[in-house]
DNA sequence: AAATTAATATGATAATTATCATGTTTTCAT
DNA sequence: ATGAAAACATGATAATTATCATATTAATTT
């Protein structure tokens, strides 16, 4: 099993501010797991006794809403940790984590994190800056939902994912998400998201292989209003 | 003026768990303001210089969207800290702060503030605790903007207002908003919002004495589809 | 490989919400 | 107190989005 003090993958979150000592610690209570595509890592209400590194894949964050539909909040991708809110907050999770690629993570055990959250200032710095952080996504994602309209809100998940998650050789998004998945972000009906996409198809904005989708036209989709 | 280490107020936010001699000399440096009602505190991208220790009245914080309509993402009320985010993640602010009451607040420079932050691990844990409950609370909103409707998010909006800032002697609910503050709550068009309203006044909801508004129904706000 | 199921696609229609117009009431400055 | 401005209110209509129905295609199971 690798050891958390060679892992590059910290780099990219929070543990990097860890002491060496601390690492090698955690290193020893961690497990690795691998999730396959479509799995689901933990439920809303579920009480998740740690936190996971995301080493590779990505997964959404969703809640299920009261009319029974799933709204998707979040996406996370290798490098960023997974379930920090439920353990600062000490309560179960407000959301589900699904993989939609196949997943390598590696949990570390609650009891360990927040030993290091209350000893090691800086780290518990790095933490509160990843939160703010995300606090500020969620902002804005707040103003997109009530403001704009789904055609706009479709294009601006679609530029997301270009630039967050990049594309396969072909040019196609690297994240292959259902047209249920893209109607779950933008909150909107599976239907009404399908028909956008066909009509940015028809407009050149895009082009599909199977249901992978290729950006053809950027400056375009920005354009969407 | 007074000192922070008898002040009622920090009981309810996260400076609860500084020391007293952080306390002490937090008091020295703090300045307080009195806002009225309508002004501004800060400006979204202005850069705060501190933090906020609201200890009476409210504001609203909202976000300018690309249409040129304000969404109001957050209220901030007696007890609560303002501008912490930007603090942390050493920000211009990405929202715009307006009171809704006459208010009194402290202001606290900022490096006062950091420098407890990574001194003081109970009270960066504290600070901690309070963004992961904004951002479950963002993550919520964000589900309601995106799967509800227009009248299912306005009757929760005045519930909520109801449950989270009272009423007056009258019953009234005690945060007196335009129908344009509600409208942007709930990210519709003004005519939209007071449209809604009215039909909650005629289907006996809520009634109005001016632009007050009271409500009558609790239970029937809480079916509304 | 055929059969079943799930995902994608599109049409028709209904419901929701936005926009523009216009009138009324309230608020505020003089 | 009065006139101007802002906020509230409502109608008419247009635009957006949801829902239901029904194909079509792709994926999965046997």
């Amino acid at each position: 099993m690798g050891k958390c003090e060679q892992c590059i993958i910290k780099q990219f979150n929070s543990l990097k501010a860890l002491t060496k000592e601390e690492l090698v610690r955690i290193s020893g209570c961690k497990t690795t797991k691998t999730i396959k595509k479509g799995e689901v890592i933990f439920e809303e209400g579920e009480t998740i006794n740690g936190v996971y590194c995301v080493k590779d894949g990505i997964c959404k964050l969703s809640k299920l809403s009261e009319n029974g539909k799933d709204q998707i909040v979040k996406m996370v991708v290798k490098g960023d940790l997974l379930g920090q809110r439920s353990l600062i907050s000490n309560e179960s999770s407000n959301l589900q984590a699904v993989a939609l690629n196949d997943m390598e993570v590696c949990f570390i055990p609650k009891s360990e994190i927040i030993a290091d959250l209350q000893k090691n200032p800086k780290f518990s710095f790095e933490v509160l800056k990843e939160m703010a952080h995300d606090l500020k996504e969620a902002d804005d994602f707040i103003v997109n939902m009530a403001q704009k309209s789904v055609k706009q809100r479709l294009a601006e998940t679609l530029i997301y994912i270009y630039n967050s998650f990049g594309v396969n050789p072909d040019n196609t998004l690297s994240v292959l998400l259902s047209r249920e998945d893209f109607a779950n972000i933008v909150g909107t009906a599976t239907e009404s998201a399908i028909r956008v996409l066909s009509q940015f198809k028809k407009e050149g904005l895009i082009s599909t292989v199977g249901k992978q989708i290729r950006i053809e036209d950027l400056e375009g989709l920005k354009r969407v209003e």
